[in-house]
DNA sequence: CGGTATCCGAACTGATACTG
DNA sequence: CAGTATCAGTTCGGATACCG
């Protein structure tokens, strides 16, 4: 299969217009693939699972992570006031992404032994790093939203 | 219902810790809670529909904009192009997503009248600003990828 | 308070077949 | 070539009920 290392170099750096390396997908239909060119006994169209750009988009990719991210930007915050800042998101929802989070090292999770119990969440040093792109987006859709809805507009009359 | 542009400045300019303004799903369910906030019925907790970070988020969301956008990042490319350098796309998605993006004023789409038709697309300005963050996210994730996966790798031993 | 477990409809996604 | 239409499998996401 070659050295992990070199698969990982098939990732394009920067989207300078090198050939065919993104895996965004974890669907099984594409794990088969991937499976299969491991064992070799497919065309070759090297591409890497490992692709910083898929790690990035999947966790980006649920609508909640960047909103959690975000209201964590000014500090650690209870369950229960994440729970109430970000209006729309289930209990569901907010504990998955939060656990996703915290796998990726993105937050941390504090349970406090008290009673009634305490937990705290605050982003890492990773995940503070991960704010400065968010915070541009964000930043960037408030900049361009008039734009965005202009263009829209002139989409939908057409 | 209040004035449309007081709604939008309830919306968080950057994550400071102003309260309880996003609204980020399109949800039936949230649609019903928004309506019924409109006409008043219902306890006030004023969010933002059109919150400027719900609209990139959106975008964003789908894991195959933002590698559409990085794939024209090297200038306009074909339909039949952008399928065979974003891997496992399906046609059904690349068109969806290519619409959406259209949509937006992200991209272009130009169609030569020619035999057989050809279909370039395109980033707008609006795109290649976008594109600038996008390829921040995905230079962040290779940046740190080892640290994900490390943390990640302690979280699953755990 | 801060979750977990289950259920179920909605939405997403891809494969396939067909078209201008 | 560049799509559109349709259909089936999977996942997503919320409501509800319950636990430490």
């Amino acid at each position: 299969m070659g050295t992990p290392s070199a698969r990982d170099k098939n990732c394009p750096p920067t989207a300078t217009g090198t050939s065919v390396p993104y895996f965004p997908l974890e669907s099984r239909h594409l794990q088969v693939r991937y499976a299969l060119k491991e064992s070799g006994n497919v065309n070759p169209d090297p591409f890497s699972r490992n692709c910083g750009s898929r790690k990035v988009i999947d966790r980006i990719g649920d609508r909640w992570s960047v909103l959690v991210v975000l209201t964590l930007a000014d500090g650690e915050k209870r369950y229960g006031e994440l729970a109430e800042r970000i209006d729309g998101i289930s209990q569901k929802m907010l504990t998955q992404t939060l656990r996703g989070l915290e796998r990726d090292g993105i937050v941390t999770r504090t349970v406090h032994a008290s009673v009634p119990p305490r937990v705290d969440y605050a982003l890492t040093d990773l995940g503070r790093s991960l704010l400065d792109l968010v915070a541009g987006l964000e930043e960037w859709a408030t900049r361009h939203l008039a734009e965005v809805e202009a263009a829209q507009a002139r989409y939908d009359a057409r």
